[in-house]
DNA sequence: CAAGTATTCAATAGTTTTATTGAATACAAT
DNA sequence: ATTGTATTCAATAAAACTATTGAATACTTG
């Protein structure tokens, strides 16, 4: 093989990666993955896209080895292929939110709204857990939790929170937060809850932001 | 703003950055703009592009924030934009080359048709240069050696490699090393030093995952 | 100022990607 | 077997991307 010939198939490969992702849908579809299987119905209920839609997306994830799916019963559920994935993902993330004007400028603006509806900030939270009987509760998957959490949080994955339901008080005040204003996790969480009757809030951040915290403190 | 107005806009955002990478062209561009500034020539150059085809990837990467130019007398010199954007390159190819089958065998089979299989690790090269018995060799161009390098290495060209070897002592150990795996020049150095009986290995990275070591360390 | 060089711009045709539509499977439950 | 549900397939038109071409700028040098 001579030198052009493979770089040509190296830089093939890659741009065949990139453009894998390199369309919103499927960033979208990768995010909600990031946070757990899914089956295709899950993904087309989150989202605006159509069965047949959400599915060619979910072949060309597959077909680039960002993707992996497995059949139970009817359903075909998708998830992450490997963490190598995820790590790059959230690379990408990082990345774009902190070098890219626009891509900085729109989450700034969330995370303003966020604090004018009723979310909670950091601060606030900080207060509130000395003063009140309030629960803090990490929506995020088990393992994230395990690794590392916001100090006095309880680990409640959005996919038990349903089940959950019965062990938490209607009286009781309840801050959800998962990884920052980018994850939807706990705006899920809030909706859920708050339709159930319960007095739930979102932190306005997530657990980045407030581990950053932690280390400027020291 | 509403969530899925908020959600739109930052998928919208990361899949224009992902598209500007989703390009053979444009990824040969910025791998070689990753070893150090270069006009359009230059790219024009060592590619198979022509001038306006050039022009116009490097506008598109301008406009995504991945290069930036500067101006001197009637030439326009580009360069990767800052470290950031580096680093994440190189967890892409990273990503690309250790999970992406096709891409493995690929590279593999290029190793192999060169028969630089015994290559030696940062970390060994670290150790090596401990014992100070070893020459590490750069065959980059100059241009890119004088922009930067390894620390401790010389400067060997290619194109001056075989009119250099009485320099050389054939006791003492030789590694190459050139800008990575996907560059192929220290796999030829390796071929042509050892057909004339030089100790020679080439290091299995190149000086871009030196860099970041040394911007990791800081 | 004129000529030369490096780069960019603008238009365009060919190619690829995308969402939509309407079937076609594949499997489970009855 | 028949029905119902979840998912995929196949065809297609609209949109986006790409390389090519032939100018047009911008800047330097003489």
């Amino acid at each position: 093989m001579q030198g052009r010939e493979f770089k040509d198939a190296m830089y093939d490969g890659l741009a065949k990666l990139m453009k894998a992702l390199a369309n919103p849908a499927r960033l979208e579809i990768i995010e909600m993955l990031a946070q757990g299987e899914k089956s295709v119905e899950g993904i087309v209920q989150a989202t605006s896209l159509t069965f047949a839609n959400a599915s060619q997306h979910l072949q060309v994830l597959k077909n680039n080895n960002i993707v992996k799916s497995r059949k139970e019963k009817q359903y075909v559920f998708y998830s992450i292929i490997n963490d190598e994935f995820l790590s790059l993902y959230q690379h990408v993330i990082k990345y774009a939110v902190q070098e890219i004007a626009e891509l900085e400028k729109t989450l700034n603006r969330q995370r303003e709204d966020n604090k004018a509806s009723n979310s909670v900030s950091l601060d606030e939270l900080e207060t509130m857990i000395h003063n009140k009987n309030v629960l803090l509760m990490d929506v995020r998957p088990s393992a994230e939790f395990e690794f590392d959490h916001i100090s006095g949080a309880i680990s409640v994955p959005m996919k038990e929170l349903l089940c959950c339901l019965k062990d938490f008080s209607k009286e009781q005040e309840i801050i959800a937060y998962c990884r920052g204003p980018f994850c939807v996790l706990a705006d899920e969480a809030v909706r859920v809850l708050s339709e159930k009757g319960f007095k739930v809030r979102r932190l306005d951040e997530g657990y980045p932001e407030w581990k950053i915290r932690q280390l400027e403190k020291n």
